[in-house]
DNA sequence: AATATTTTTTAGATTTGTCTAAATTATTTT
DNA sequence: AAAATAATTTAGACAAATCTAAAAAATATT
């Protein structure tokens, strides 16, 4: 079975609003997608009859198990892609999603299986989310967001949770990419903005609507 | 300027079926396209109007200047992929086509300069067919087909002109590939067909319908 | 040169994915 | 609980790219 490229902008939109549990809408999938409610009505019934979503009207919707593996085989080629083109291309972290965004279209499964093997099987794309192997299984950092880690504690960025150019500029700004390591030295109640140390660096501040999609693991010895 | 899926491909055919001279017909193109003649003057239309095509009904066209700009990024778009999958991802020659048509629809332009640096800025691809440079200049192998060349002398396969899966098929059963070095043994004129050889195997022979589609260039000395 | 055949174009329909405007259902407020 | 507001769906329209059937133009045949 295959997919049109809008079907499959929705499906991941989809995966991607729905957490673990809770039902999506129509207003935050249009929201999302930039179109409006109408069509996304359109779509939905259209992939009710394909079965995979679980829709009642005015309901709310989910995806059944089998969008779910149809979104992760779409994630899957997506964050390949990205881990390729900043892996093999040298883009910047920033510049990769939209390109993916139109790669990820691309189905031939030789291809990405290939494309996977040639790149060595990478876990994780360049912005610290997993990559679902072949069968859709996901790896998971043990990870945890800056808000609640202890305090002078150095930890290793790992994933960020928002990726609109909005927080990658505050981000870049303040110099912190995966993989760079921070501590936490202060919290301030008043207003939940935490003070940041990169190294030997001059700390700085970051507020709570930034530091709750920032999320660290342990460093790994190597 | 952007255009659509669907006239990249009719641009592109267009192209290849234009010589350097000739004009092209509206059932050409539509057996060329697989689609049917009604649905060609439509796009025809639509490509005038946007000064691709230099065309007037029942004429005949072929591509204006831009036309042959844009002809001529789609081509390299296409060969540089084909490139990279059978160069970094080993694809075999005769897999790499069908994926590319695909790849060759995303547009950035950032991706395929950086896709043609990390190759190496090559100039041919894996079927021996010229990759245009960024300004659409392309570099010509002095090539002859097999067809002519003298009897007896050793030359190196650099282009197939026919690339359907019959004639990959062909090709393969008698070990041709891009790269093989191969000599005329002899012609017959009653049908045209050549006996070949390649190296001290045992000759065979190749119809006039397959031998006009292979071309050889000078071996050269490295 | 008149007729037959082929090629090309026109006219109108269809599918996919979108839209606006209006109607319906659900939720919130008073 | 009724009224007001918000969310969602329906109905009908539109653009892109295709199709079929019929008309028009070009080409080939006798």
């Amino acid at each position: 079975m295959t997919y049109s490229t809008s079907e499959e902008n929705y499906i991941k939109a989809i995966y991607h609003l729905q957490g673990d549990e809770g039902m999506v809408t129509t207003n935050e999938l249009s929201a999302e997608l930039k179109t409006r409610p109408a069509s996304v009505t359109d779509m939905l019934k259209k992939l009710k009859t394909k079965k995979l979503l679980n829709y009642e009207k005015y309901q709310g919707f989910r995806l059944s198990n089998d969008g779910r593996k149809v979104a992760l085989g779409i994630i899957r080629r997506h964050r390949l892609w990205e881990f390729f083109l900043s892996e093999k291309l040298k883009f910047s972290w920033d510049e990769v999603h939209e390109v993916a965004e139109q790669l990820e279209h691309v189905t031939s499964k030789k291809l990405i299986d290939k494309l996977d093997e040639f790149l060595g099987f990478p876990r994780f794309d360049p912005h610290g989310d997993p990559i679902p192997d072949q069968h859709g299984k996901i790896a998971t950092h043990e990870r945890v967001c800056i808000t609640v880690i202890p305090l002078n504690h150095v930890m290793e960025v790992c994933h960020v949770g928002n990726q609109t150019a909005e927080m990658l500029d505050i981000l870049k700004h303040n110099d912190i990419s995966i993989g760079t390591r921070l501590e936490v030295r202060k919290k301030f109640n008043f207003d939940n903005s935490l003070e940041i140390r990169i190294g030997r660096h001059q700390p700085f501040i970051l507020s709570e609507a930034v530091a709750r999609h920032v999320w660290v693991k342990k460093i790994e010895r190597s």
